[in-house]
RNA sequence: GGCCUGGUGGCUCAGCUGGUUAGAGCGCCGCCCUGUCACGGCGGAGGUCGUGGGUUCGAACCCCAUCCGGGUCGCCA
């Protein structure tokens, strides 16, 4: 399509040696000024690349400054080859400055420098987003997003999945995170919620008869940032199907992420094929000592509770014991590293042995294990020649956890983990139901929409802290992509569920009126997941932060600092609402 | 809310066990320079060391409180 060049001819990224004789416009902002008194050269950027301008009539120069908005008329030349460079794609080529028009002028001092701004405190950065954006690195990210997004369009268009938007402003739901509220003008003391995910409307979706749906989805949670968790509002891959199961489920994960992955990896990377290893969340608690498996890390833990049973080592008899395993032998250095490490997330200690030549121990648990037993472990525990074992003692969650620790930092230390490589799992077969502590009280492990394994029958006869859950995750290099599940769309085993879980059928008409009243009428079984758009971003481009990998994010307190927000409103604006801000 | 860590010119940082006038690099301003591309050279401006209190002859440094970042635990159906 043919643009207006009132500012510009073209943008810099359409040069090339063609254009060398013609007399061109280009606009952009001054990356650089390069005053060598007689010549001078300008690098002028827009969102495509970079061109040197070069300004022979001094004039041309007076009151211009960095980073000020312009508009460049000249001759398009070629460089002599001696000043070729090769950095950038124009630079065989140069503008000869005949006019400059100022569009846009700087007033006062940037805050930071644009091509170092990564390096700048984050909220400098983020007050003045829109300039670290200008910064190229920055940049990039947001392409590279836009790129992923459409894809992910393309690809679940493909599929055969209808996009959908579901609304923003919906009703706050029990269960899970924090809401963000907005309160309402007609109804007096009552409010909206913004959707912590578009949950309960796909589902309802389903029952429309819509087979499957997606949407590249916001969604709002009022809980504390992490590095990988933006706060307030993130982005999902929300997708649903009707008459699914598990597998079909697994299937268009993998076929989505595996291609998302091989297409935007970097140059060398490794993408697991399908189909993904599925974990057990059981079995990701006993071997990884976590739910969110880094399987790039080769390192398992085994179990020797049992073992150390038989054993005459006090701290670790009736407890949970659990064994790493390394090939060779630590300096003493390794060790005291790792015992600091291990004081430092709380363990009281850590225990080692050392395989010797002759497949004796040395160390000082050694001697609590009976000469009869000592083939046993080596045995359990698959032990060779020059191995290092470690042990984590502790009551069952913390040993798995602090087991899970100790794997990760063995691996890190170590040089274990292939840097160049996603590898994704499933983990499923999550416990339907938990016991909590707090409230000493049963209640859902993930959320009430899930299917339990075995059905009604299960919620009748079985302890619910046994039943299992239709309900898995996505894990990929130890960050938890997606969940989803099995939905229930039953609506005996809902009330069910709902009853064990403390609610009964007036509060589950009340706060999931909508799905209640929709499975009466033909609800069809469906399943589906929601992988993190955010995550699968900032795995690609290997950021720390996930906030690198979003236009606007909000600051880790929860504020936008360059709008301001949140802010006070007018009295006006909370007498609309019947708001009363206590003093 | 707990724990860890930080706050020193516009930016990034140094500043020892407390001791004159708080430094550097980049940026900014001025001057010089006709081939640079992180140009170079010379000169200059700019800081109540987050804030409040305390200890001391003397505090950027030690103590207490508080505010604000970053990480993490809690939290995240």
């Amino acid at each position: 399509m043919e643009l207006s060049r009132q500012y510009r001819d073209v943008t810099i990224d359409r040069l090339s040696e063609e254009d060398i004789g013609r007399e061109m416009k280009v606009a952009g902002w001054i990356e650089n000024i390069r005053d060598h008194g007689g010549v001078s050269f300008l690098d002028l950027r827009d969102m495509y690349g970079v061109l040197q301008v070069v300004m022979r009539d001094t004039s041309l120069l007076k009151g211009l400054q960095k980073e000020d908005c312009v508009s460049i008329s000249g001759l398009m030349e070629k460089r002599d080859e001696e000043t070729y460079n090769p950095k950038i794609p124009t630079g065989t080529i140069e503008l000869e400055a005949k006019s400059v028009e100022v569009l846009g002028k700087v007033y006062s001092q940037l805050p930071f420098e644009i091509a170092t701004s990564k390096e700048v405190r984050e909220d400098v950065r983020l007050k003045y987003r829109y300039l670290d954006l200008r910064n190229r690195k920055v940049l990039d990210n947001m392409l590279f997003r836009s790129n992923v997004i459409a894809f992910l369009r393309a690809k679940m268009t493909e599929l055969g999945f209808t996009e959908i938007q579901t609304p923003i402003l919906c009703a706050s739901s029990p269960e899970g995170a924090r809401d963000y509220i907005v309160p309402s003008r007609h109804y007096k003391g009552k409010f909206y919620a913004l959707p912590q995910a578009p949950q309960q409307y796909k589902q309802l979706l389903m029952v429309s008869g819509i087979d499957k749906y997606f949407q590249i989805a916001p969604c709002f949670r009022d809980e504390d940032a992490r590095a990988d968790r933006s706060p307030g509002e993130f982005y999902q891959l929300d997708f649903e199907m009707a008459f699914a199961t598990q597998e079909d489920v697994f299937k268009i994960g993998e076929e989505v992420l595996s291609a998302t992955f091989e297409k935007f990896a970097p140059e060398g990377y490794r993408v697991s094929k399908a189909p993904y290893p599925v974990i057990s969340y059981k079995q990701a608690m006993l071997e990884f000592g976590t739910d969110k498996p880094d399987l790039r890390n080769p390192l398992r833990i085994i179990d020797l509770s049992e073992f150390f049973n038989k054993c005459t080592f006090k701290p670790f008899q009736n407890r949970t014991v659990r064994a790493i395993r390394i090939k060779g032998h630590q300096s003493k250095g390794f060790h005291e590293k790792m015992l600091k490490f291990a004081q430092e997330i709380g363990m009281g200690g850590l225990g080692y042995l050392e395989v010797q030549d002759d497949m004796t121990y040395k160390g000082p648990i050694d001697k609590f294990i009976p000469d009869e037993l000592k083939g046993e472990m080596a045995e359990l525990a698959n032990l060779e020649k020059e191995d290092t074992i470690f042990f984590i003692a502790d009551k069952e969650a913390k040993a798995a956890s602090f087991a899970g620790q100790i794997r990760t930092e063995l691996g890190n230390r170590l040089g274990l983990i292939d840097e160049k490589a996603y590898e994704f799992c499933y983990i499923n077969d999550f416990p339907m139901f938990e016991y909590n502590e707090e409230e000493k009280k049963i209640g859902f492990t993930h959320n009430p929409f899930s299917m339990p394994q075995g059905g009604i029958e299960a919620l009748n006869t079985k302890d619910p802290l046994e039943i299992l859950a239709w309900q898995y995750d996505i894990v990929c290099n130890g960050v938890e992509l997606s969940s989803g599940a099995v939905r229930n769309h039953s609506l005996d085993i809902m009330v069910k569920a709902f009853e064990i879980a403390g609610y009964d059928e007036e509060v589950l008409k009340a706060k999931f009126g909508a799905l209640y009243n929709a499975f009466k009428f033909g609800a069809p079984p469906h399943a589906g997941m929601a992988p993190g758009v955010d995550r699968m971003i900032m795995l690609l481009r290997n950021e720390e932060s996930i906030r690198e990998v979003i236009p606007f994010p909000m600051a880790g307190n929860a504020q936008d600092l360059m709008c301001g927000a949140p802010n006070e409103v007018t009295e006006q604006q909370l007498r609309e609402v019947h708001i009363k801000v206590r003093a």
